[in-house]
DNA sequence: GAGTCCATTTCGTAC
DNA sequence: GTACGAAGTGGACTC
């Protein structure tokens, strides 16, 4: 393993030391006082302070003030690095195009720099995510309700497509819309999007605004929300709709 | 500044660095051969390789491989760092509670290890943000339409705040939902319940289902969606929904 | 390339 | 703390 590091270079140092591991394609950590500026889909300016900056070799910047998860600025992977020393200071430029954006930082002092080959595992196991639930559902449909039957996953509509599309013990389609965690009025509108779009394209009319008068109608479309819970709001939005929920999580309870 | 940097450290000197730096409340950059465990609201396993680690004062950690904008693992602000040796192995803890969560980076290697306190500019000024797309609405309302005229920001429904609420030249009601960049069917339905609601709120009816019939009515809400671009399901639905799309920037074009 | 949607989204703000 | 929506969202996948 080969690690470069340099405790308080000279801008120059930093430059050929930048220089050398964009060649290696290393990963690079930067500590030093600097200004940032962006300029792209939107614009920013940083003033002077202590940061983290980090290069890597597939074109990614990151800047990172002592605060927060994410960074202060950064740039995406497949931008181009660039270093140069303009007025004898440091200044280290990412570029990309489409969109056309400019990430630039400039040192006042450089602190540490360290370069490092990174090899090996990038291959990570996630569990938990909404993928898990629609593989629990898929496996045991009686937990969404007795006689549930999923016929497709990821049915094409005009609206997009539909996590699960299956039919209930009477034979009435259901759409399902899945969510890993708590969700609110916006998932029910995704919901009803599919539902409508499943209905026209079964050539079905909308039912009318005041639902209290047919209640007792079977609806020609059902639509399921499958999640661990729901706000107030779209639990009103779901009894709008006529809407069921479902509470489930994407992983059995231990 | 003061900035301490190590190389190659034995685990047991890395845990007295950890300890140092967590105590001065530096922020740390760590490089080395790792597993990593998470396990909180998903869970994930990601086999040894070698990453960039990031430990800020605040409670974020972050770990990186040499690919990608967003770190492969991490722990948001407000977590508890730990350090241990375990088994002759540097090991760094992070946890956090509601919701408990626990990210456990595992050394079998560290090349190098850098900590530095952190200060200074934080104030990051940002153009071109949704925000800035209201000021231009606000002081120059006839880019929305001749004569419209804002009456009041964030106004409160029972949907949620809408962006910008005024009157068109003849007096009516309308919406306008503000968004900085092209949006899809998702804006549109946001904008249709602020509609909705204000609808509602007033006590009018929806409009029939089947629009054609009575086209030439003046809508009692109009709803306007601002972007700088609408993809052809948002016009659809627009269409629908007999809302108008002004397209706009957040910022005027040079 | 554009469109659509998930995400351990994160982040801010109002309630 | 919960809820709701913005973000330079990022990232994956489909068309």
């Amino acid at each position: 393993m080969t690690v470069t590091s340099v405790h308080d270079p000279s801008h120059r140092e930093a430059l050929w030391e930048l220089e050398d591991a964009f060649e290696r394609g290393d990963l690079v950590s930067l500590f030093g006082r600097c200004t940032v500026s962006y300029e792209g889909r939107a614009a920013s300016d940083l003033g002077a302070g202590d940061r983290l900056v980090v290069l890597k070799p597939d074109g990614a910047a990151l800047v990172h003030t002592d605060e927060g998860h994410q960074p202060v600025n950064w740039q995406p992977p497949g931008s181009k690095h660039r270093a140069a020393v303009r007025e004898g200071r440091l200044r280290v430029r990412s570029t990309r195009s489409n969109p056309d954006e400019i990430l630039t930082v400039r040192f006042s002092d450089i602190h540490q720099l360290s370069a490092m080959a990174v090899t090996g595992g990038r291959d990570l196991t996630l569990h938990g995510s909404e993928e898990d639930l629609r593989t629990r559902v898929l496996e045991r449909p009686e937990l969404i309700e007795p006689g549930f039957e999923p016929r497709e996953t990821e049915r094409p509509s005009s609206a997009g497509p539909m996590d699960v599309f299956g039919v209930d013990e009477d034979g009435v389609p259901v759409v399902v819309e899945l969510k890993r965690r708590r969700v609110g009025p916006d998932a029910v509108g995704q919901l009803a999007r599919y539902v409508r779009a499943l209905r026209e394209e079964m050539g079905i009319e909308e039912p009318a605004e005041d639902r209290e008068s047919d209640r007792d109608d079977a609806p020609a479309v059902r639509g399921i929300l499958v999640a661990p819970s729901v706000t107030d709001r779209a639990t009103e939005r779901l009894a709008d709709r006529g809407f069921d929920h479902v509470a489930l999580e994407p992983t059995p309870e231990e």
